[in-house]
DNA sequence: AAGTTGTTTAACCATATGGTTAACTAATGG
DNA sequence: CCATTAGTTAACCATATGGTTAAACAACTT
């Protein structure tokens, strides 16, 4: 393989700034800490991003981009419900494991500025679900699965994939484990979370 | 009943932190802002609490305090795995519901100092949710619910609840809910939570 | 080699911020 | 009624912070 190049400034700038914005928060990030950890003069960073709010923008474009399209993609491909509940599952987790800063970033983000999140996390004009809402509709109008509505069962997926990555400091300081014991749940969760969704909406009992 | 009394400069500020503490968080909040929102100079902050973060961990203590113990009170009672499942659900539903900022709240305090946070939300050696494990395992152990640690299951039942609060933006920028659709929405939880996990408990199809 | 352009740096600047001080007023109580 | 304490205020301070500037440097063009 070629020797790696040396990464440019512009990308020591974000990779920084990433970390940064993730430990400290929009408000807490310092530019100078920033800098500092590129190893790279302040002034730089207002060279290349103007203001920390267009470098956090930048970060934020960056950091999500790349996986919403997908997800989106999935939910409202020609697939049968119950493989795209396992898709979709494997593939977030996939990408948050990746990520484990993600949610965090995301839900701070999106509770301090909606509008602008809401901008960067649903680029231009997604589609809007409706295949999938629809797939739901007709399961339960055949009665192949218990009432509910497409909202809800798509909430409940979320929920029960990003929510342990939010908790994962309690699993190390209250439960006791390590960065790897950690990634082995999540892995788990892989197989836990499509069973229990799939399971959980088999008709009542 | 009697008039009400006027609250004491205490209560302002803890309540006027409260409230800006959540919107910009612990690096965000502004000193002067709480001071202003609360009607009170800003050395009265400081009077009362010495420092921001001495006033910061009395906001968390205070917001949290009350319920956690009942939390694990519920969990560790004598009730059915099933039954508690309810009771449960129900319980924080309802917290959160008259909480919606904690969420976000601990969360985010959780991630960026998940050792003092870990000691307010899990105040003084609270139990171990022994009986609540051990009661899991048993239940998996005499057949009557799928194979699953207490772990995950618990996790599965904070994660369907909280999470929806954190997205609760989402809901009204992306869905167009309003308050009140929002709390319409949550409280259909109140169902759909202890079904989905419960029916999700049931032996494979 | 001299211009030209993009990149990098140290030194600054204006302002915001958490925190302090010293003086003043309202209670309290002996 | 006076003294001691609790509560409150405006003015102040040291520092941190986001951002700017002017000059130096590097790379490329001609």
């Amino acid at each position: 393989m070629p020797a790696q190049a040396k990464p440019t400034s512009e990308v020591l700038i974000l990779d920084a700034a990433q970390a940064v914005f993730l430990e400290r928060g929009l408000t807490g990030a310092r530019m100078q800490e920033i800098a500092d950890r590129a190893g790279i003069n302040k002034a730089m960073l207002h060279y290349y991003f103007r203001s920390k709010e267009k470098l956090f923008e930048v970060v934020v474009s960056r950091a999500i981009g790349g996986a919403m399209p997908q997800l989106f993609e999935l939910l409202e491909s020609e697939a049968d419900l119950f493989a795209k509940i396992y898709q979709v599952s494997s593939f977030y987790l996939d990408f948050i494991s990746r990520n484990t800063f993600l949610p965090l970033f995301i839900v701070d983000g999106i509770n301090r500025n909606p509008q602008f999140f809401f901008a960067s996390v649903v680029q231009t004009n997604q589609p809007r679900l409706q295949r999938f809402f629809q797939q739901v509709e007709e399961a339960v109008a055949a009665g192949r699965i218990r009432p509910i509505s497409g909202l809800q069962l798509l909430i409940n997926i979320v929920s029960l994939i990003v929510f342990p990555f939010l908790a994962k400091p309690l699993y190390q300081v209250a439960a006791g484990f390590s960065e790897e014991a950690f990634a082995a749940e999540m892995a788990r969760r892989r197989a836990e979370v499509p069973d229990l969704v799939i399971n959980g909406l088999q008709l009542g009992i």
